[in-house]
DNA sequence: AGACATGTTGCTCA
DNA sequence: ATGAGCAACATGTC
């Protein structure tokens, strides 16, 4: 599930329910794999009696930070959400991290378990943290920056290109999707061969898209919408990806789906043409 | 039953 | 060395 603006969606209701309080219980399930390399014990005890200070999210990583220098790393895979339940909660089977404070329980649930919990001790965030690279919205993601990077990748397709968390943070497969469909280029067109025109408006529909999306969580203040999509536009082709027989929102026109660069691909042939 | 899923990594091959 | 493509990971749903 979890893109760009879902993931701060999630960072948001936790930390709308726990920032500044403490948490007085760690309840931690499967340390194999999404707590895999996480010492149980010194995790329990470090943030067991902490405070919750702030958050933020990037690309689709959520850093926590807690009293005593404790930070508390999330990744949500493909099926991870983060939850709030009433203090009392019962972690049921998909639940792998629960932070209990005096009111709730904050839940990290992940079926498929392609997450990841990641914890680091220090006055600075870890350094992963800070390796993440500079967000859509950002000066430094400037439209030379996009031509060089698919200079470099010139020869796969540009649907793979986009979800290179390296030069497009927090962009998955709707949102590539998406802002092809918005830029009018086929997803299976090789990077190497887009127009200077089209790397511009490619550019500027990576920072439309990701300004759009994150707007409808991001708002003011503390607000978080009831449901997670019911901001994306409707004209979106968010909207008809998945559906089968499904038309383009600009076209009337069939969309189209096929696996390029490696996942399933939706996209309107009238608008996006090979070559 | 079988295909497939909004992610990442690590392997192979060129 | 660098880039491209793909299986693997684990489980649920249609």
């Amino acid at each position: 599930m979890p893109e760009l603006a879902e993931v701060e969606f999630f960072r948001k209701r936790w930390d709308q329910a726990a920032r500044g309080h403490r948490i007085v219980r760690v309840l931690t399930h499967d340390g194999k794999k999404l707590l895999h390399g996480l010492d149980l014990a010194v995790f329990r005890r470090a943030l067991t009696g902490a405070k919750l200070e702030s958050s933020e999210a990037r690309a689709k990583q959520m850093l926590f930070r807690f009293t005593g220098d404790a930070w508390l790393g999330i990744h949500l895979g493909m099926s991870g959400e983060l939850t709030v339940a009433p203090a009392a909660h019962t972690p049921g089977k998909h639940d792998h991290l629960v932070l209990v404070t005096g009111k709730h329980a904050l839940v990290f649930t992940d079926p498929r378990m392609f997450g990841r919990v990641l914890f680091h001790r220090g006055e600075s965030p870890p350094a992963w943290w800070s390796k993440i690279a500079p967000a859509l919205e950002s000066a430094e993601f400037s439209a030379d920056a996009v031509a060089t990077f698919l200079r470099r990748r010139a020869r796969a397709p540009i649907k793979a290109v986009l979800l290179m968390q390296e030069r497009f943070p927090g962009v998955g497969n709707w949102m590539a999707d998406e802002i092809l469909w918005r830029a009018a280029i086929h997803p299976a067109r090789p990077a190497g061969s887009l127009k200077q025109s089209e790397v511009r408006t490619l550019w500027r529909e990576c920072r439309g898209v990701a300004r759009r999306a994150l707007a409808t969580i991001a708002g003011e203040g503390d607000y978080l919408p009831p449901d997670l999509n019911a901001h994306i536009p409707k004209s979106w082709l968010f909207w008809h990806r998945w559906e089968d027989g499904g038309l383009c929102p600009k076209t009337k026109t069939p969309l189209r789906r096929a696996w390029i660069g490696g996942r399933t691909t939706c996209w309107s042939p009238a608008r996006q043409k090979l070559r």
